[in-house]
DNA sequence: AAGTGGTCTAGACCACTAT
DNA sequence: TAGTGGTCTAGACCACTTA
């Protein structure tokens, strides 16, 4: 066995009609056992086989039914402008998942510039698609910035953005920084996602500032077969930069 | 077998001293063979556990030596804002893999708002850390735009940026627009980048716009352990959407 | 009732690494 | 040379779907 592993031929020779669409989304592929007998192979390499195409997302395992090749995913774009800075989980149906307060710890106190200890708002909500979630918003706030106006997560229209919302308490929100990547699905999130732990999510940690001073943060937790995000900015004049 | 499976249930046992800090990066696992014996399961059970922790990225397989706690690699941040949009692979040292010609099919010349058999320079070129691949940037533009000057992705500076390049060449670029998505990587990128074709990799779709006309469109194609995106913006006052 | 995917056992050989 | 990870075989049981 010292040439190319016998899954990968077998994974190959799924793959081709899959990505030439030769075999429609939804159509079911042969099962383990057909595959190892008409190739034959074991059907541990059969099953090694489909479990790769699985991991490539071509193909859907149905237990107690077969092996199907994968309906593409309606994508949902996140809009990201130089104008504006949307509620979380904007082009989807939105489930709050209320609003509590807790003392900041670590990452989360260090992204809002603050010590640990200094008391937010934590605020959920989830992003949902034909009722599924595809993806989960946290956010934290210091409390201190709208405890006790009608302006905070907890009293304010959900429906507002951050920026109505703060803008409304008198913070003037003037700069967004986000940084975006890619990192395995954890607990809880995989729980209120429904996907897999393990799995690799879309993840984009957002900041929001009034001048120098953080003055909210969140992540961004999306499906990566669901949700994409789309930048679009507007250049200054005579760039410089290289 | 109706409970948990055994291998999730090894796979816990080492990922919380890798998460707890309690086993160093770079320290080794016990081998399949012994995880089986100390915990009184199969081998391949062990196994399926192992993978599993390699799969989230917690664990490295070095073949013929062991299983070992992967040491945090260095994450690099493209840098992006809405005064500059760089050269692609920015924060990293760049391999160029040269400029060819060819007829712009499908997507490109859909993203370049173009009909298909049109003429494009294809400029790739490797972002790299320590030496190691660790994102391919692949940017297409019309040939029409820059060919007979000395503007051309070939004969220009590989150090400039697009927007001074195109600038020289009398094309302002006044609009960026990025798609940010994550997907399998497939061939030929996993041969440039070193990696294994299906593992999920971040891909930034970049078109750079003269007012309403794209004139660049690029793939940034980065593993997810060693990139992040950093989008820093200023926000226009009043904001007015949700 | 038959078929299916998920899991599991108990073996095995190869190429490679460490000693 | 012993140990290791990658691959492979030939079985097996369970819960589930399909008919």
């Amino acid at each position: 066995m010292g040439g190319r592993p016998r899954y990968l031929w077998v994974a190959d020779l799924l793959r081709r009609p899959i990505l030439n669409g030769e075999l429609e989304p939804g159509s079911r592929l042969p099962s383990r056992s057909r595959l190892a007998r008409t190739y034959g192979v074991s059907e541990q390499v059969s099953r090694h086989a489909l479990r790769l195409l699985v991991s490539e997302g071509l193909v859907e395992a149905k237990p107690g039914s077969g092996y199907y090749v994968r309906t593409v995913p309606q994508i949902h774009r996140f809009s990201r402008t130089d104008r504006t800075s949307g509620s979380g989980v904007d082009p989807l149906g939105r489930e709050d998942l209320g609003t509590c307060t807790e003392t900041a710890c670590g990452l989360v106190s260090r992204r809002l510039g603050m010590r640990d200890g200094v008391r937010v708002f934590r605020t959920r909500c989830l992003g949902t698609a034909d009722g599924v979630p595809v993806a989960l918003h946290t956010a934290w706030e210091p409390a201190a910035l709208t405890q006790g106006t009608l302006r905070t997560p907890a009293d304010a229209d959900p429906a507002a953005s951050v920026l109505q919302r703060l803008g409304a308490a008198g913070v003037v929100v003037d700069r967004v920084v986000e940084e975006v990547g890619v990192r395995p699905l954890r607990e809880p999130e995989s729980s209120l996602l429904h996907l897999a732990p393990g799995l690799p999510v879309l993840v984009v940690e957002r900041t929001h500032y009034q001048g120098r001073r953080p003055v909210e943060t969140s992540d961004l937790v999306g499906s990566i077969d669901h949700c994409r995000l789309l930048y679009r900015l507007s250049l200054a004049r005579q760039p410089r930069q290289g």
